[in-house]
DNA sequence: ACAGAATAATGAATTTAACTCAATTATCGA
DNA sequence: TCGATAATTGAGTTAAATTCATTATTCTGT
């Protein structure tokens, strides 16, 4: 009775069955592309059949959504927890734009499933990359309207596009880093991002250096006409 | 002969028979996306056999490119056009945005298949939405560095991230628009972006509080030498 | 320890849709 | 009018996701 114990191949559990599923996926997806990446392949690479994947995961569509799930969750748990220790709504915004560049940067690959495929309509329901990056431009609307309210930003901008300016310029820089495999200069990126958020790019000269003059005389005239 | 001659089905020229298979791949794109829409409905819209659109065009995908090749280079073509006629580059830069704007509420559907689909990365030629997009940037760009060779903008500003804060504030909008379908406030949006652009979000306390003082003084002095 | 119920896994069959190509039809030049 | 050339056809091929009847394993109550 033993030995036909010992024969039947023991199976792993639901949770390793799964966690094995989905590495796999990841694996044979960035290496190989969503598209060109085939249920087969995974099927394979997990010593699988193909079926049994069709019972844990609804499609190929829905793997993906669970790789890419798994993957930037991590980092999400942890940018919230470090937001909780950083002092000012400055310093917390500037955060998150880093953080966001140092994801990026850390893995091509998983950027380049994200940026291609995950941006999708399917009638129903959205994306999930559309929830992801909802979750990161809520965190960081969160921190230009406290920065309104504390005082340190102007309270008649828009956050919403706020938020945009900011996260299309760090979806940009992704998708050019996956083109052109060009490393991100990540200090560089986050200051340029950041002068621009906190002072645009007007030049400062034209308001600011006539009234600073004109600032100058009238308090001069103004203290010969009521000396303090 | 004539009778043989007039049951002949006459063949449409070259021209005519791309612009009805592109015509008709612009209809079932629209109507049921890219993926759904398929071939085999885009050749009995127009009429034809499925062979001979194959015939015209290397691939699916390339047919979706012509279409929105098409498409947005008569926009291209009327925005340079338009440029010229316009003084300064801060005026021409808010052309462009709000340009953008309008090109995208005009035709959502359209929009919807350049923003879901034309981004890829096909290993060897980049796609045609980046082409389009590095144009549009590329006139941005331009009237960035004029506006800081004229002095009107900030020499020390990184004109690319610009352009990717921009560009990317564009799209984000764009794909927001795609989702809900609420209608893009063309205004009220252009000036945001706009605001952001010229002057950031910083606030501006450091400069405006002096000068609340001064007023403040210059009142006193005023009513004295002109009581009221 | 065992029967049988419940659950999980299998992989061959189905489906779908892009793409191919040999055969057919139309056009053109001499 | 007759080949030669070009365009069109649509049935056939291919590839890959998805389904499902069958088989294998595990669980449960006795």
């Amino acid at each position: 009775m033993n030995i036909a114990t010992v024969n039947k191949i023991s199976r792993p559990s639901k949770k390793q069955r799964i966690d094995t599923i989905v590495e796999s996926a990841r694996s044979i997806f960035c290496s190989h592309g969503f598209e060109k990446g085939s249920i087969e392949d995974i099927a394979k690479d997990a010593g699988i059949a193909e079926g049994t994947i069709y019972s844990y995961f609804d499609s190929k569509r829905g793997l993906l959504n669970e790789v890419l799930r798994r993957h930037y969750s991590i980092f999400f748990d942890d940018i919230e927890q470090t937001l909780l220790s950083i002092e000012g709504p400055r310093n917390r915004l500037r955060y998150l734009i880093r953080r966001t560049l140092i994801i990026i940067s850390e893995d091509r690959n998983m950027c380049g499933l994200r940026t291609l495929y995950a941006r999708e309509i399917d009638d129903k329901r959205p994306s999930l990359s559309h929830d992801q990056n909802r979750r990161m431009a809520g965190l960081m609307e969160n921190e230009i309207k406290a920065g309104m309210e504390e005082g340190s930003f102007r309270p008649d901008t828009s956050s919403r596009i706020a938020c945009y300016m900011i996260g299309g310029a760090l979806e940009l820089t992704e998708y050019s880093y996956l083109r052109t495999g060009k490393p991100i200069d990540i200090d560089k990126v986050t200051d340029s991002i950041w002068q621009m958020i906190r002072g645009g790019i007007e030049s400062r000269e034209a308001t600011t250096e006539p009234l600073a003059r004109l600032i100058e005389r009238l308090e001069h005239v103004t203290d010969r006409l009521d000396p303090m």
